[in-house]
RNA sequence: GGACCGGUAGCUCAGAUGGCAGAGCAACGGCCUUUUAAGCCGUGGGUCGAGGGUUCGAUCCCCUCCCGGUUCACCA
């Protein structure tokens, strides 16, 4: 888009004008900057700043933010300034701001015929109460900081009862708000909120691991070898090495070879790419936190999730129950361990341990679940797992003990037969995490990688590839090792209760407008 | 990809067996020195998502397409 774009709207064109009317007058609508000392927050919860008496000492303050509502009345006038902190009213008279270039011109012209609701202005001035009671800016000092070319979406607040308060003209529309999310931002402050949320979330987790010692790294996003989960990938290629690369579906074997190399204990939040669907829960990027730490196993990986979770709810909520939805969920610790087999024997009175391809089949026949002619056994499982047990699980519960079929990555179980020391955290129904004791016998683990190639070979077009260097690193010695993926996107939208994955998102992909 | 719902002014939304397209806020011109969804008087603003079809006439009915939401399938 241009200057010369045609497609301006009335309002645009008006306030292009307003624009150049104002260079005319000799005032710089983009200035460089502006020295601003208080925000808004400040000055609603310092209500000593307050001048209640003229023989009170006045405080001055310098303010800047967007101008969101203009109140005209003649030679005063109010408006509602914005700034990252919130709102607070401003004041203003014609013959208190008057200056020596422009004299009245500057209330008259500049503030009341050439600002726009949206413009960022600067204001200096003191701190007075109105008749009404509102704490508010007496404006002595007025100039422009950014001039807006387009009208803003302008919800209007009221306050109907103590505390309830009605919005009128919410910027509501989601496709909008998606696209253009600076001005769901800026219009709609719960978004602010959930985005604030979000990101101290991930500073508590960090915290949280920094404390145990374990060192925050970076690992490889553009891979040869794409490899630590079953799913589809990106595809893209060097020019230079004219070479085909995958963007990460994982990071789960870099993070082990660091393991090998020696540290303690290794985390990442790192952007996943999928090559697969969206949905209210899928983003084709998305972003995990992975943690290997040496020495554990799946079991002291459960205290330390679980600890760390609720910690998150505390700090963010004050509290370990958390509204989600329709629910209240309680992440106060311990939650509870079911073996996968013996939630799906409670859900369904089927004792699946141990079945065959054919009991397996036949059992999801019974129970109406859907599976593919060549599903193998850990898909039947998780099939059954998916429809019969998760769709319970409001509560955070830990489910362990999976099938190894399902989990070639993980190690198998000390004492149970076919299966893997590997769980997940189920909560309100979605799986936020996935853990497990890490395999770490090289032949066991080719032996795995094997079975997937053969799976690939059949046509399941997620199972695993051989990563060689992998191995080779497991052979020089891996220590018994815990590993952890938490959904950050997953979990985020339980903790601010957002419906979906795109309001914990700032930039959500979009088609194209 | 399937099903269902939606797209009308800058924002939120009405609307009509198919007959000049509406409101509130926003904008524009006036009045107004403690207002607060400020108020009062006046004015302008629309390719009714896009393209075809039916019709004297389509924003409305039919078809195709685009974009979005929800949901199912796949996945985390």
């Amino acid at each position: 888009m241009s200057n010369n774009d045609q497609n301006v709207s009335e309002q645009q064109e008006q306030r292009r004008k307003n624009l150049e009317k104002m260079k005319e007058l000799g005032v710089d609508p983009y200035p460089h900057e502006f020295e601003v000392d208080t925000t808004a927050r400040e000055i609603l919860d310092n209500p000593a700043w307050v001048q209640e008496e003229d023989d009170q000492e006045k405080v001055h303050v310098s303010v800047a933010g967007r101008m969101m509502t203009q109140r005209v009345m003649g030679k005063a006038s109010f408006f509602n300034l914005q700034d990252s902190t919130g709102t607070i009213q401003v004041y203003i008279r014609r013959d208190d701001v008057a200056d020596e270039e422009l004299g009245r011109d500057l209330y008259n012209k500049v503030f009341k015929k050439l600002l726009d609701i949206g413009d960022i202005v600067g204001i200096k001035g003191y701190i007075f109460r109105t008749g009404t009671g509102e704490v508010t800016i007496y404006a002595e000092h007025f100039e422009v900081l950014g001039k807006s070319l387009r009208p803003i979406p302008i919800p209007k607040e009221v306050e109907i009862d103590e505390g309830e308060t009605k919005v009128y003209d919410a910027f509501a529309d989601k496709e909008q708000r998606y696209r253009q999310r600076y001005l769901d931002l800026l219009v709609n402050p719960d978004v602010r909120e959930t985005f604030k949320q979000r990101t101290e979330m991930i500073q508590i987790m960090r915290d949280h691991m920094n404390e145990q010692g374990y060192l925050e790294v970076e690992t490889p996003i553009l891979q040869p070898i794409y490899g630590g989960a079953s799913a589809e990938p990106f595809e893209t290629h060097h020019n230079a090495l004219n070479m085909k690369l995958y963007l990460r579906i994982a990071n789960e074997l870099y993070l082990k070879r660091l393991i090998v190399g020696g540290y303690k204990g290794v985390y990442e939040f790192a952007k996943d790419f999928r090559n697969e669907g969206i949905s209210r829960f899928h983003n084709p990027e998305f972003t995990q936190v992975e943690l290997y730490v040496a020495y554990k196993d799946y079991e002291w990986m459960m205290e330390f999730v679980e600890q760390m979770i609720e910690n998150i709810a505390q700090q963010l909520h004050g509290s370990t129950e958390i509204d989600v939805g329709d629910h209240t969920i309680d992440f106060s610790t311990p939650w509870p361990r079911i073996p996968m087999f013996e939630a799906i024997e409670d859900e369904t009175g089927m004792d699946l341990y141990g079945a065959d391809l054919e009991e397996l089949r036949k059992a999801a026949d019974e129970l109406s679940v859907e599976y593919e002619e060549e599903d193998g056994k850990g898909k039947l499982i998780d099939n059954i797992f998916e429809d019969s047990v998760e769709p319970q699980l409001i509560q955070p519960t830990f489910i362990t003990d999976y099938p190894i079929e399902m989990s070639p990555l993980a190690k198998k179980h000390r004492s149970k037969e076919g299966l893997v020391e590997r769980f997940e955290v189920i909560c309100n129904t979605k799986e936020i995490a996935n853990a497990f004791t890490e395999l770490n016998d090289p032949l066991d683990q080719r032996e795995r990688f094997e079975e997937q190639a053969r799976l690939r070979a059949e046509g399941d077009e997620e199972a695993m590839t051989i990563d060689e260097d992998f191995l080779r690193a497991l052979e020089y010695g891996m220590p018994p090792t815990a590993g952890l993926g938490i959904g950050i996107d997953r979990l985020a939208m339980i903790m601010t209760n957002s419906p979906s994955i795109r309001d914990v998102l700032f930039f959500p992909l979009m088609r194209p407008e």
